[in-house]
DNA sequence: AAAAAAT
């Protein structure tokens, strides 16, 4: 008895591994004879699904390495640590420790198994192609084009007409691979570059997998870190909607004191944690109808502080059937441990490396000196290059509006934006700075995350960011959607023992570092960043 | 450590 399920076991593993892209061509030794009982299993159960194909034949018939040679294969490989990770995940889920039980004897055809392998190996050279790497188990073939939305989905038409309107030629990497598990019914952690297209990748499985406005109560909730995210979201889901009386609602302010969802029929909730606790709080609104929950920005949402409320919401979210998705540029190792405690049967997708800025931004260093340094340089860089609209990051809203009082005097112009400001201001400032009304918008990590200002071609960090995430969503302002982009980083001698982090990522999303800057010590993120001079060059009173 | 997230 211990025995079989010791087997049984292992060939989960394997299947495991044997859907990453790398491990088809590794090989792995499978021995058929042990787990055919498996095996067959495993197959019956996955000919209901036309699209679905069993990874685990393929095992056997990639086979060149022995058993025991695929782990220290596995130890040595680059892309690795990833599937390493990404088994562990499978370890804890519960249903990927269930393993089909021995007894079936079915014997498989062959044709169709050619078949699924052809297929298998398609996938797994397509995934690489595009830099996609998944693990888990039994993972849906990545999406050649949009039209096989309809094919093999039956998407309706009106969302591929949207897609067409709204310009969405080819789908990005991500869109490929996380649409279609979603469309799997499966739960997915996603990571993938900014202005990468993660927000149709979550909205459009979205709308296919709810068909139709009904009136069962709220149906699928989008949760951002921001209400500038949030509102962002609802605008890009409603022009994704377009031509479907869907009912998709920004939770306002207004919204979580006085609305209650009981009256109002909505399918898509879209809103920041705090209000959606309140709402659940005041009995406001009941989620226990809710297919679909995307934790958009996660790493920013699993941050303690916000977490709380986040638990508090997915609880709330009582349906066992629910479809539960995280994405976001970064995906630190403690949201993924947190993300395995909550999901079952998750599929990974990672597109590149995980962790890494866009490559499409030329990134640079500018040294300073001290914190008045920094005003001479913004003005000589607006000066040398006005390539506006410009985004400036500091550090706090006092040094959001310091500076802005600073540069208002410049003849440029400038804002601000920041959460001292009333939501209508806020509101504002992201409207004109999208307008081109403002041509430089002074900004605190408020706007850091998620937001799409078309046009940015330049970001400067005129504070040097808190942690690497921080940096790679706030250069990831600029060069959205394969643009190119420019990110200029400020720093003074207080900021030098943490340069090297950023160094690092420079050097691996592909630009020029100087090598003095690569040989500094290695130093962590302090959590106590120098106390700033103040930015103001007024004499004090 | 700051910012954001409710009133």
């Amino acid at each position: 008895m211990g025995a079989k399920k010791k087997q049984g076991r292992q060939a989960c593993c394997l299947q495991t591994m044997a859907n990453d892209s790398s491990f088809l061509f590794s090989g792995i030794r499978f021995d058929r004879k042990r787990f055919g009982g498996d095996i067959a299993k495993f197959e019956k159960k996955e000919s209901d699904h036309a699209l679905n194909v069993s990874s685990l034949i393929e095992v056997e018939e990639v086979e060149p390495v022995g058993g025991k040679a695929s782990a220290k294969k596995r130890k040595r490989k680059g892309t690795v640590s990833e599937t390493v990770d990404g088994f562990n995940v499978f370890k804890k889920s519960k249903s990927a420790e269930r393993p089909p039980k021995d007894g079936d004897k079915s014997v498989i055809e062959p044709v169709l198994k050619k078949e699924q392998n052809r297929q298998l190996e398609r996938d797994a050279l397509f995934r690489k192609k595009h830099n996609i790497h998944v693990s888990g188990y039994n993972v849906p073939s990545p999406l050649q084009n949009f039209n096989e939305l309809s094919s093999r989905y039956k998407c309706e038409k009106y969302l591929l007409r949207n897609l067409v309107e709204l310009g969405f030629r080819e789908p990005t990497p991500i869109q490929r691979q996380a649409i279609p598990v979603l469309l799997h019914d499966r739960e997915c952690f996603a990571c993938a570059p900014t202005g990468s297209g993660k927000t149709l990748a979550f909205v459009c499985p979205m709308l296919m997998k709810l068909k139709d406005p009904s009136k069962n109560g709220v149906r699928a909730v989008v949760l951002c870190p921001t209400r500038e995210l949030s509102s962002q979201t609802y605008r890009e889901c409603k022009k994704m909607a377009k031509g479907k009386k869907f009912r998709i609602k920004l939770m306002t302010k207004e919204l979580s004191r006085t609305g209650d969802f009981s009256k109002f029929p909505c399918d898509i909730l879209i809103s920041t944690p705090l209000r959606l606790r309140l709402a659940i709080k005041r009995k406001k609104v009941d989620l226990s109808r809710v297919e679909y929950l995307v934790l958009d920005e996660s790493d920013k949402l699993f941050e303690l502080g916000l977490f709380k409320q986040i638990d508090s919401i997915i609880k709330a979210c009582s349906n066992p059937s629910i479809i539960r998705s995280l994405f976001s540029a970064t995906l630190p190792d403690f949201v993924e441990d947190r993300a395995r405690e909550l999901m079952h049967d998750a599929v990974r997708v990672i597109v590149g490396r995980k962790n890494m800025a866009s490559e499409t931004i030329k990134q640079k260093l500018v040294f300073t000196g001290s914190e008045e340094g920094k005003l001479i340089a913004i003005r000589q860089s607006f000066a040398e290059s006005w390539n506006p609209p410009v985004l400036v990051f500091v550090q706090s809203k006092e040094r959001a509006k310091e500076l802005h009082g600073e540069l208002a005097y410049d003849n440029i112009r400038v804002d601000a934006i920041h959460s001292d400001l009333s939501q209508k201001e806020r509101e504002d400032a992201v409207d004109n700075f999208r307008a081109g009304k403002t041509w430089v918008l002074i900004a605190t990590d408020v706007v850091a995350r998620g937001m799409d200002f078309k046009g940015v071609k330049c970001v400067i960090n005129y504070d040097f960011p808190d942690s690497a995430s921080a940096y790679i969503h706030r250069i990831g302002r600029s060069g959205r959607a394969g643009r190119a982009g420019e990110a200029i980083t400020f720093y003074s001698e207080d900021d030098i023992p943490f340069l090297r982090n950023i160094a690092n990522l420079m050097a691996a999303s592909g630009c020029e570092v100087p090598s003095w800057l690569m040989e500094l010590p290695k130093k962590k993120w302090k959590k106590h960043r120098p106390k700033r001079d103040s930015i103001s060059t007024k004499p004090k009173e």
